[in-house]
DNA sequence: ATATGCATGTCGCAC
DNA sequence: GTGCGACGTGCATAT
């Protein structure tokens, strides 16, 4: 009964709320409680929410989350490594989480209760995301041709000030190329990004360079902005790039990444 | 009964839950789900979660969440605005979200439900945040020595290519000053930002310039760099700039954009 | 509708 | 620890 896998208290008082939720601290469970609640945050930034009816979820490794009836994003929030306390006084349920660098704290107040779940969640299912700027970084490498053909890449997230280039090699007529890929439509700030990154190259090595953004697709108003600036664009999708990875494993690019 | 403000189910089968989670659909409750799931994401990317407890949350806007037992962020999502579906299928309960604009779609398949909250819950309660970086404007255009004494802003937010300028004005001497403000320690990417603003500005006004970067603090290394193209750093915190609004009332302020 | 920039952004990775 | 950039970023705002 002390470590029962799930506990659920519907419309309890206060004080019964306190003791399941203080235990499922002590035994590291998710909890998740509904109820009329304030909350008020100190920290990087200040916040305060009237009372209302919502949604707090603190999990074991000390994150917390306070959701409203409607919104993807929580309204107030600690990330984990948060530690909590809980206190009753004044006929409020006063639930804390505070953490260290940033210093920061949540405090949530409530004065009704509608449900509290205490439960412990078993989870080691592997997670994983296809589509990435970082898969069309590898799918380039794997088939130089989806950038052009002849393309030679010779190395990949290079440093150099003031700051790092995601793909350069070398053309068919051994130009040098300095690839910046994006995984969304490119705005200015990519290009900026771009332009900034070649001037210092161009500079200390003497040669003519071709500088690239690659992208699924380019904003509107940036094509000018991007060839008054002397760079071209190349259009490439994420999920294509996916495609081309699934289709040849990863033992060939590993190939790759070795020499 | 049938609308109670709030139905809990322990251990339910996967038929019972499907009542209960086809029921808060029609009734836009929200919806809290913990069971054994793996989950599917197709959209702007691809995801597979495989098998593991986790919560599901589902509210009455249309927005979804899948949250692990650990993380402040959701593995996988869906903003407001997807439209749900649920079915048995060879001892799976499947919740799907679908959401056009972009198209995209996330899959639950529980294999073994824990719990279903289904609740109704009333919030009005008004929330306030101090300390952004938009307070940071306004406290120095109501107090402009929070920058330099003698400086008079003349505008703020104004449009010169390739972007915004946060806030310009005179010094004390007539020198026209252009300011970025960060609420956050200012990055090499800050400094950059600054320095290709003001150069169309330089070319076209045939002045001096200052321009300065505004923010709590500056990145380690980023002080020569700021020093070697010509711009100024003035250290300043937003919560002391939410104090000054906060003392000063909104009044005030009002005046200033009026004029 | 698209573009642009902030966010208590969070998170992971390199130095 | 700090710096730096990606994110299925989400979100509001201005055009």
């Amino acid at each position: 009964m002390a470590s029962e896998k799930l506990s659920i208290l519907k419309k309890p008082t206060l004080a019964e709320a306190a003791i399941t939720i203080e235990r499922a601290f002590t035994q590291r469970k998710t909890l998740i409680i509904a109820g009329d609640c304030s909350v008020r945050y100190t920290g990087r930034a200040n916040s305060t929410l009237e009372n209302g009816e919502r949604l707090l979820i603190i999990k074991s490794d000390g994150s917390l989350l306070v959701h409203r009836p409607t919104g993807y994003e929580p309204v107030n929030w600690q990330p984990s490594g948060a530690i909590f306390h809980v206190e009753i006084k004044d006929e409020t349920l006063m639930i804390q989480g505070v953490r260290r660098k940033p210093h920061e704290s949540v405090k949530v107040m409530f004065t009704t209760i509608l449900t509290v779940n205490s439960l412990y969640l078993k989870d080691s299912g592997e997670f994983i995301l296809h589509a990435s700027e970082d898969d069309m970084h590898r799918a380039i490498l794997l088939k130089p041709e989806l950038f052009e053909t002849g393309f030679k890449p010779i190395s990949w997230e290079k440093h150099v000030e003031p700051g790092f280039v995601d793909i350069y090699g070398e053309d068919k007529n051994g130009k040098m190329v300095i690839i910046e890929v994006k995984r969304k439509t490119a705005t200015k700030e990519n290009v900026l990004q771009l332009a900034k990154y070649i001037e210092p190259i161009k500079a200390k090595v003497n040669r003519e360079i071709r500088a690239v953004l690659i992208a699924p697709a380019l904003a509107k108003d940036v094509q000018g902005l991007l060839t008054s600036m002397g760079l071209e664009f190349k259009a490439l999708d994420p999920k294509d790039c996916a495609t081309v990875l699934k289709k040849s494993g990863n033992s060939k690019l590993e190939t790759f990444f070795k020499n």
